[in-house]
DNA sequence: ATTACTAAGAAGCGAGTAG
DNA sequence: TCTACTCGCTTCTTAGTAA
């Protein structure tokens, strides 16, 4: 972690953010090949820049190390070294934890069982499809949150009108009443392969602390593939002032 | 897919290398929280550029809309808005795509089964202790290799020195010789849980094309916690002119 | 065709400083 | 203290053109 991420440190100051958008578009060109051949008129096409300043680009990047070059005749042929594949490797790690600060990310959890037992209640089930838009899986998706995020949900949750779901008694005992929140699911990897969804606030199921549990009408398990520990993204749809904001 | 990765074109100019960076930055410093406070001059210490610098590129980011800003007294609150966001989103996903053209990747399939009676065979596993330093777990990682990257594989593998398991014959049949490539194995999120791990090539077994197996000491689909579909790199580590320049 | 040098012009930076 | 303006200076870009 620590050597190749103090080469991204070193390697990304001012001087050469034009240099990693280079690389980076450079990449882009690789496809199913290894190798790129590209001339700097295209490039500078590519990028927006002249030809003259895609040139040095090119030449900049081969003094980095970031890239080899062969020229054959009129034609140069472009690799990608260790060094570069490091660099744009390092930022998409450091991409990949920020952006887990930036959304609201819950991690899959065991536990779907215990849940299910009560979405399955005709009482409470037939109201789900009613009130909820959709006829549910019968088993919740446990998340666990971090403190923070937790927190924001806990506030968002606050300014959102809840879907109500009505307690009922049968003979046997009484079933309180249940809370449920909008929210749009999506697996960590795929934020565009979204499932409507709702956060189920069960009472008697404050098992454990930011441990929320999500009605869908998929088993999300299977939808999104998801294993214990996989991230998902998730989304209040009531848009309120903070939603908007991330 | 389509209209935020415009978004990101429309956005990724060379006038807004800067901008990226300097968002990229911010959002380094969210750590769990929500909101950034920071100075013009401490961001200019982080980014190695003057406070004037710092405080132009805020107002740049407030601009461009990918930032909001609050003035509390001296003190700035910053946060991420979903412009913003879906910016890093768009380039984190467009890294992923890139990091699979840098690197030798190969997704998980089924089929542990078949390739792990032949290992197990003792007239061939005691040969695998002995020659490729590890006890190799019962059975194979079967991996599933685009057309490029077999072909880029299989081209490297001819510059290596295999590890030759003899044949050998008992009572009821005849077993062929197999060949070994040493091969570094690593999650594709997190390539630096590297395991020393062997390429078979089992004459008999070339069951499909593009699908190589990994003979590894452990259990790799738990230490890896791998399930289908998952990626994984391959590193050869005998290190020839192309190994050099990825 | 290419790449890449030179020189002029444009853009960006930071020191000084105001609000 | 802060942020952010002006302005001189430096750096980078591009057009022209050589190789």
């Amino acid at each position: 972690m620590s050597e190749k991420n103090n080469n991204e440190i070193e390697s990304l100051t001012p001087e050469n953010y034009h240099n990693w958008f280079t690389l980076y578009h450079l990449c882009q060109l690789l496809g199913n090949r290894r190798t790129i051949e590209i001339t700097s008129k295209e490039l500078g096409r590519l990028m927006k820049i002249s030809q003259q300043t895609a040139s040095r680009r090119i030449n900049d990047l081969v003094d980095l190390n970031w890239i080899k070059r062969k020229k054959i005749g009129k034609i140069q042929k472009i690799v990608i070294t260790e060094k570069g594949a490091n660099l744009m490797l390092s930022t998409y790690k450091n991409l990949r934890k920020l952006l887990e600060s930036i959304f609201i990310v819950g991690e899959v959890t065991e536990g779907m069982k215990e849940g299910g037992y009560y979405v399955a209640i005709k009482g409470y089930y037939d109201q789900f499809v009613e009130k909820l838009g959709f006829k549910p899986y019968k088993g919740t998706l446990n998340l666990k949150l971090n403190d923070m995020d937790k927190e924001i949900l806990s506030e968002k949750m606050k300014t959102i009108n809840p879907v109500v779901i009505e307690g009922f008694k049968d003979q046997s005992r009484e079933y309180g009443p249940v809370l449920c929140y909008d929210v749009i699911i999506s697996p960590f990897h795929d934020r565009k392969d979204e499932v409507k969804a709702a956060i189920l606030d069960i009472e008697r199921t404050h098992h454990e602390k930011n441990i929320i549990e999500i009605l869908a009408e998929p088993y999300l398990r299977d939808r999104f593939k998801l294993k214990n520990g996989d991230k998902v993204i998730l989304t209040l749809n009531n848009p309120g002032e903070l939603s908007k904001n991330y």
